[in-house]
RNA sequence: CGGGACGUAGCGCAGUUUGGCAGCGCACUUGACUGGGGGUCAAGGGGUCGUGGGUUCAAAUCCCGCCGUCCCGACCA
């Protein structure tokens, strides 16, 4: 709670947020690194209508039954009742769909790659901070080829994307694998998932794509002439990361202290507090400031805590612990007579590690090393923390127990039915059949039919 | 929609049982001192007690209605 107002506040309505400033320099990271990566593999960005005629979504049938229970409608406009009523956008494949089909007329306009920065609504039932709001933010891909093998390609490079994002900007260990048929996105042929651990055991899905086969092309016409000047429906993708991936990182390496923020999705990555008060803070402050020029010179994104004389130095140190800035740098004039800063991890990378001194010829070459590190024992420990609440099981009782703490690698028989009774029993389902996992044959945990996917499936509580 | 809790200052809460001056902590304002781990002292500002009605000499407190929020289940990035 008190993390989250350091980054939002509860909006105006129901299940909204406010993202503050500090919050939102966290998600224009991931937008900055995320944007590069779509941009370099070719795609274009746009812009479609946040108000989608209703009739769009009805056009694919399984895609309008997903998403119906979690519109929102608008009816009225303009003072009149509307004659079609407008579904705020929960997501943007009918009306990107529509145009596809505008736009594409020949086998030399695909693939054609688009994406789109938005914010969408999803009236939720059961809405939370960050990891499901009523409206957030997200990118949203969305594309058409001439096959499944081009589609295909591109739904995998889009996750292979995330789970950059996720490992190397966020630290956060992702599993990358496909979602059972029971857990797929409406009007999806094959949806692809990284899935997290949270330092609670659970699940938090990071992001999501999908091979949408030619269910949007049928519905929408999105179709071209072929080198044979045959007329053929395009296959279609799209895919999404969300500021769920703020709420992951919260929970991922967050502490009883607060953030705690990989280096690269930190808005400040050190933070220098200059000590002492009136002529000695003048010096000091002046001392911070040539250490911070050196930083910003080194590519590091720094700070220096000068402007609020009423705090006392113990609760600058906390504030900043609190929100997560890697690396502090105290300096007063003590340091200052030593040729040194004292440098302070928000943790400490190897058991016993405190403060240390550093001689100031030699900041600029260690501080960039010291965040290195430090998003590299981020990444370690969550992975070890994952490995360590993970287990096989091939018996009801050891799933049961493993689920309760953290994720059971199951063999399942791949009926939606016996997911639903897991569910019904447990509270766990599905996250996905894992791309790297080692094919295993034997009979569902659960029901004893045998296994569906030649490999074993994470079960486990989620968000 | 079903089960539970709650609405009192910006935030967190006590006060409601047993009706009797609207309180506490944090935050905020002013001043002095203080400053290498959430400072001290002093003086201040701030509230239609969710809302509408009722009972009463008197309602945050009792009664009735309404609104809203949160938690648990079905939804989900």
């Amino acid at each position: 709670m008190v993390v989250q107002s350091l980054l939002v506040d509860r909006g105006p309505v129901r299940g909204t947020m406010v993202i503050r400033p500090y919050g939102y320099r966290i998600w224009e990271l991931i937008q900055a690194d995320l944007d590069a990566k779509i941009k370099d593999a070719g795609h274009e960005n746009a812009c479609f209508p946040l108000f989608i005629p209703e009739s769009y979504l009805k056009r694919e049938a399984e895609h309008v039954e997903g998403f119906s229970p979690e519109l929102a409608v608008v009816t009225v406009a303009g003072g009149k009742q509307l004659e079609e009523p407008l579904v705020v956008r929960p997501t943007s494949e009918t009306v990107i769909g529509e145009y596809m089909a505008k736009w594409i007329d020949s086998h030399r306009d695909l693939p054609l790659l688009l994406n789109q920065w938005a914010n969408v609504v999803r009236w939720e039932m059961r809405p939370r901070m960050f990891l499901r709001t009523t409206e957030f933010l997200w990118q949203e891909g969305h594309t058409a080829h001439a096959d499944e093998e081009d589609a295909m390609r591109e739904t995998l490079w889009a996750l292979d994307a995330y789970e950059k994002v996720a490992r190397d900007l966020a630290a956060m260990p992702v599993v990358p694998g496909e979602k059972t048929p029971g857990e797929r996105f409406a009007g999806a042929v094959r949806t692809y998932t990284i899935e997290g651990m949270m330092r609670d055991g659970r699940a938090l899905q990071a992001g999501t794509s999908h091979y949408l086969g030619t269910n949007f092309a049928k519905a929408f016409e999105i179709d071209y002439q072929d080198e044979n000047g045959d007329l053929t429906l395009a296959h279609t993708t799209s895919w999404g990361m969300s500021t769920r991936m703020i709420g992951g990182v919260i929970m991922t390496h967050g502490d009883d202290k607060g953030l705690v923020l990989p280096p690269r999705l930190a808005p400040y990555q050190v933070v220098i507090v200059p000590l002492g008060r009136k002529e000695q803070a003048e010096v000091t402050a002046a001392k911070a400031h040539e250490v911070a020029a050196e930083l910003k010179a080194a590519g590091v994104r720094v700070h220096v805590d000068d402007k609020r004389p009423h705090l006392s130095p113990g609760f600058k140190f906390n504030d900043w612990e609190m929100r997560g800035v890697p690396v502090r740098l105290e300096l007063g004039l003590r340091d200052i007579d030593g040729g040194v800063v004292t440098l302070a991890r928000r943790l400490p990378t190897v058991e016993g590690q405190g403060k240390e001194q550093i001689p100031f010829g030699e900041i600029a070459a260690r501080v960039p090393e010291i965040l290195e590190d430090f998003h590299a024992f981020l990444l370690r420990r969550a992975e070890e923390f994952r490995d360590a609440h993970t287990a096989e099981v091939d018996t009801w009782e050891a799933f049961t127990e493993q689920v309760a703490e953290g994720w059971a690698l199951a063999l399942h028989c791949g009926t939606t039915a016996c997911e639903d009774e897991i569910k019904a029993e447990t509270a766990a389902t599905p996250r996905c059949i894992p791309t790297a996992g080692e094919p295993a044959e034997g009979t569902c945990v659960k029901c004893d039919a045998p296994s569906a996917y030649g490999k074993r499936v994470i079960f486990s509580k989620s968000y």
